[in-house]
DNA sequence: GTAGGGTTAG
């Protein structure tokens, strides 16, 4: 008997598009996508669909929406797909644009009934408006979900949520979420994420134990955000219990979680357990290199950052801007200016890779803060950028440490014009003109910040013991241990006086009288934390201390001499880096 | 048939 050989029909043809997509397999889906036209199925509805999404997904956008281009009555799904893709090969306005057309023919059109959105719609493109952080449209695409009764559905839920959070609203994302009641693992893991990326550790860490105890499987994705919360936190107990958690769980660590692990114990004042975390990454990535160079150099080890380069290049990881960031600042932490020159110059011809802005702003830092005030000024004339916040916050740094009234001048005007709101320079100034004995000039900032309201910041400082963090303000006393922690200050008051530790209250900015000042500076929230430190942990432990602005002056001396009297490491993370206090001096050299 | 969450610097 003879058999005709069966000849596929637009099913079986689509369906082994489908296939190739699924197995990333471009070259195969081309040939089929010849044969459908060779077969005349290429006006076939869904064979047409599954060529949109396979193109978009295996090969190039152009032909995904050239195929879409061809369809004559394109529906939902064809739209959906090659949106999608647009969102995949980020082309975000493409997708908004895209999305617009597809609204205008929501209404009866040619074809008679519209396509209308549907949840993948919302879904898809919500996360165009997440990559462009548009928090308008964002707000239009909230309503539109009501209005379509999508809110309850998970990924409209998740795509809200992230959304929200990427574009800064992140009391919008929470309210979005708490409204879902939803037990979804992406909408809790988005949430978290918002949480941890907004500065806003201790609720990241409160819905992870809310998630848990609804039953919630954590997965990588869940850890790499926690991880993220714990740095923010620098809450090293915190980390090391998550840290537990992960590998009894039986994780093989991941990439992601395990980056964020390097990143989260350096931020937590332990370079060697990040370290450790480093070696055990398997497969370690340039983000892992990255992570690891950068949190030696914030701790100022720069040899042992650039040693740690050194071998990333042996194994053939190319560095890129970010890594170089973090070179630099590691020479710039360890003063290594020559070896700064040397990689700033031939990054370009070594790397390929262009210094940027913040490569500038780092060297012209570097140059400054060693006393080249000169080069550096040269540097900021080179350049071919506009010197931005971070160069002028660079030089005015490298005015007060080298005290140049001049420069820090000049430099704290453009500061102050481009960023109004911030007190810190007016503060940095004031230390510039009360050390070169400007009384005037001090108080004449101070009027300034009056008159134009400008107020200082409140410095905070925290400290975790066991699972707790303890918040410091200064001044404050409703610590349920208070007493003990100003009992603590008074008693190390003589042994400090007595070590030459003077109250530097010339250049505290607050407007009160000059005894209340004395006091003030005394009670900084970064002395707290160490007193409260110096109860609360045992004899001869580490006290590690998180600030939020950059560590005072006055609190600086004062910290290197507890250091010493108490025989106490005590290691403070504030803004810019870390201080180790050991033996009465600080790992900054005093240059910070 | 079309849709979702995570990492490094300043």
């Amino acid at each position: 008997m003879i058999v005709s050989q069966t000849q596929p029909n637009e099913f079986t043809l689509s369906t082994m598009i489908n296939a190739c997509t699924g197995l990333e397999d471009g070259r195969q889906g081309r040939k089929i996508h010849g044969y459908l036209i060779k077969l005349g199925y290429d006006l076939d509805l869904f064979s047409a669909n599954a060529l949109v999404d396979m193109y978009a997904k295996v090969g190039t956008l152009k032909d995904s929406v050239s195929v879409f281009n061809g369809i004559a009555k394109a529906d939902i799904v064809s739209w959906n797909a090659v949106i999608a893709g647009c969102v995949l090969l980020e082309s975000h306005d493409c997708a908004l644009e895209l999305f617009r057309e597809m609204n205008k023919e929501s209404g009866v059109s040619m074809y008679g009934e519209g396509v209308g959105v549907n949840q993948t719609t919302l879904s898809t493109v919500l996360k165009s408006i997440a990559s462009l952080q548009a928090s308008h449209i964002c707000r239009q695409m909230h309503a539109l979900s009501l209005k379509s009764g999508f809110e309850y559905n998970n990924y409209i839920v998740n795509g809200l949520v992230d959304a929200y959070g990427k574009c800064g609203q992140s009391e919008d994302a929470s309210r979005v979420f708490k409204e879902s009641q939803t037990s979804d693992l992406l909408a809790f893991t988005s949430m978290i994420t918002v949480y941890s990326q907004d500065g806003q550790g201790e609720e990241a860490l409160k819905l992870y134990l809310e998630m848990q105890s609804q039953g919630i499987k954590p997965d990588a994705f869940v850890y790499s955000s926690l991880f993220n919360a714990c740095a923010s936190l620098s809450a090293y107990e915190q980390a090391k219990q998550v840290h537990v958690q992960v590998l009894k769980l039986g994780f093989i660590i991941d990439i992601f979680a395990g980056n964020s692990l390097v990143n989260s114990y350096a931020k937590c004042g332990s370079i060697d357990d990040a370290e450790r975390a480093f070696r055990e990454i398997p497969e370690r990535s340039i983000v892992s290199w990255s992570a690891m160079i950068g949190g030696m150099a914030q701790h100022g080890h720069g040899r042992l950052a650039l040693q740690m380069f050194n071998e990333m290049l042996k194994e053939g990881v190319a560095p890129n801007h970010i890594t170089l960031v973090s070179v630099l600042c590691a020479c710039n932490h360890a003063g290594l200016v020559t070896d700064a020159k040397r990689y700033f110059s031939s990054m370009e011809e070594l790397f390929s890779v262009q210094p940027m802005e913040e490569h500038y702003a780092c060297m012209i830092d570097i140059l400054g803060r060693a006393g080249k005030l000169d080069e550096a000024m040269e540097l900021v004339n080179t350049m071919p950028y506009e010197a931005n916040a971070a160069v002028w916050g660079a030089l005015l740094g490298a005015a007060r440490i080298h005290k140049n009234v001049d420069l820090g001048s000049k430099a704290a005007e453009m500061l102050i014009n481009l960023e109004p709101e911030k007190s810190g320079t007016h503060i940095l100034l004031a230390n510039i003109y009360a050390s070169a004995g400007m009384w005037d000039g001090v108080a004449k900032i101070r009027k300034v910040m009056k008159d134009s309201n400008v107020k200082k910041e409140p410095g905070m400082s925290w400290m975790e013991i066991k699972d707790k963090v303890h918040t410091f303000i200064v001044g404050d006393r409703s610590h349920p241990r208070g007493k003990e922690i100003y009992a603590k200050l008074e008693e190390l008051s003589e042994p400090l006086r007595k070590a030459g530790y003077v109250p530097m209250v010339e250049t505290d900015l607050h407007d009160v009288e000059e005894r209340e000042k004395a006091k003030l500076l005394y009670h900084h929230s970064e002395k707290l934390a160490v007193a409260f430190g110096l109860i609360a942990t045992p004899p001869g432990a580490p006290i590690r201390v998180k600030k939020n602005l950059r560590i005072c002056l006055d609190c600086h001396t004062a910290i290197k001499l507890v250091s010493k009297i108490a025989s106490r490491e005590i290691i403070v993370r504030d803004i810019n880096r870390f201080h180790h206090f050991r033996d009465g001096l600080c790992s900054c050299g005093d240059y910070w």
